[in-house]
DNA sequence: CTTCCAAATTAGGTATACCTAACTATAGGA
DNA sequence: TCCTATAGTTAGGTATACCTAATTTGGAAG
């Protein structure tokens, strides 16, 4: 005990902004996608789980402050500051951070990292972070294969998801890929990915299900063969290997 | 990324209280003692640095609750209730093990520990609160010398600090004592504390300071001889020792 | 080139957790 | 006993971040 919180009024995290204007950031990023296009405000709305006329109100505050955070103008969708931007990709450091510690320091399960990490996420200080990372040896890939952004605010060179990955879900044909990352939403589809052994980085023998709508695979040198339905193979990127 | 927490609206905690209601459940537990007596508006809107008419507010709303955390009479008082209890115990186990676990895996210097705790406290989850507690083989005492409550919502025997413990501060005449703990609240005091290797569980040798208001200190073995203000001996809980 | 519809915006409202200012109650001293 | 000072309470207001309902806008389709 021995608290006193001296730390008053207004519920700002570590770096001066709310946990809901980190969630609009890194909302944003995500949507923009690599070209960082706008965004329109229906996208975020569905993102965040929010009405549209929240995601309207919201941009216009943070398109009003005197650093703005975004650009944005009516009707015509938003896109990230460099401020913003740079504000956003320290959140998706701090989540990717925190989802390697607690795998790799703390033993949790892939399939619960998330959840801990997008609360913890914008609760973290600097020194935190900085900690955490040093410990870990300053990875550079998270346990689902995602890169972690740099201190300095900036996606690494070879990224990840890299470019010229694909989803699992499009492939066509048969062929034998390297497994470049896999989706952190859905905890029940993790679950059956790693029960099959993919994992970020290993090799993946793909052959198109003779039933069903889904894909045969087998991970590494394994000759075991997992079923993975579409619905899971939509969450794993693949890089095709040249045969 | 790959977010879309679909968390929702209410800006509730793992357990379902916000921040703010645990820190009420916090100040009530600290202020009332081990006797648990009834706390004042006045004295819980100092701790929380709130104004008094905040307090009366939040107090009504938690005891008007279905499942009241706390026993509130208009003029009279607070106390926490049984559910209210147990929680605020909750949230001190999270900030002990928090701080025990910054201090031995993370290596934050002593003075840092409370900050970062203080915020992380309300968002931890239960299996977070698990994990640490194995990794750091489920500890009895935090790093300044606290009891750390049980999972079940119990100070456990042999709390800490003692009962019998006193402040260096009221230590009258010289004498030999055991540390029992030190005050988390300013690092800058936790600074010198600990500088003189004031430690809990050490031997301190204590003898009034001929100049000033303060005290001489020798610890453990060591015949260094260090010099604290009446100021930082607030800090410092000893219990006596028999010559 | 108009029309219409989906997308966006505005208007007005909710809950939380604060605040200040004004009023009231209680308890201790004269 | 009474009476005032202090503690506590009520009333009314702020900011954040949501909501729904009503209105506006702009671009694609006829």
């Amino acid at each position: 005990m021995e608290t006193g919180d001296p730390n008053m009024a207004a519920r700002r995290r570590t770096n001066g902004n709310t946990e809901s204007v980190d969630n609009y950031l890194k909302a944003i990023l995500y949507l923009g996608g690599a070209e960082e296009s706008r965004v329109t405000i229906k996208a975020l709305a569905g993102r965040l789980s929010v009405a549209p006329a929240s995601v309207t109100n919201m941009l216009q505050k943070l398109a009003g402050s005197p650093a703005p955070l975004v650009e944005y103008e009516r009707h015509r969708g938003v896109r990230l500051s460099s401020a913003g931007k740079r504000r956003a990709l320290e959140v998706v450091r701090h989540h990717r951070l925190i989802e390697t510690f607690l795998y790799q320091v703390l033993d949790y399960p892939i399939e619960e990292l998330h959840e801990e990490a997008e609360r913890l996420e914008h609760f973290i200080s600097e020194r935190f972070e900085q900690r955490i990372a040093a410990k870990l040896g300053n990875p550079r890939i998270d346990p689902h294969g995602h890169s972690i952004p740099t201190m300095e605010g900036e996606m690494p060179e070879g990224e990840r998801p890299a470019r010229e990955s694909i989803l699992l879900a499009d492939v066509v044909g048969d062929g034998t890929f390297v497994i470049d990352s896999i989706s952190d939403r859905d905890a029940h589809s993790l679950r059956s990915i790693e029960a099959c052994g993919i994992t970020p980085g290993a090799r993946l023998r793909v052959r198109k299900s003779a039933s069903s709508e889904g894909y045969s695979v087998r991970t590494g040198r394994s000759s075991k063969v997992f079923d993975l339905s579409r619905e899971v193979a939509r969450d794993v990127r693949v890089v095709r290997l040249p045969k």
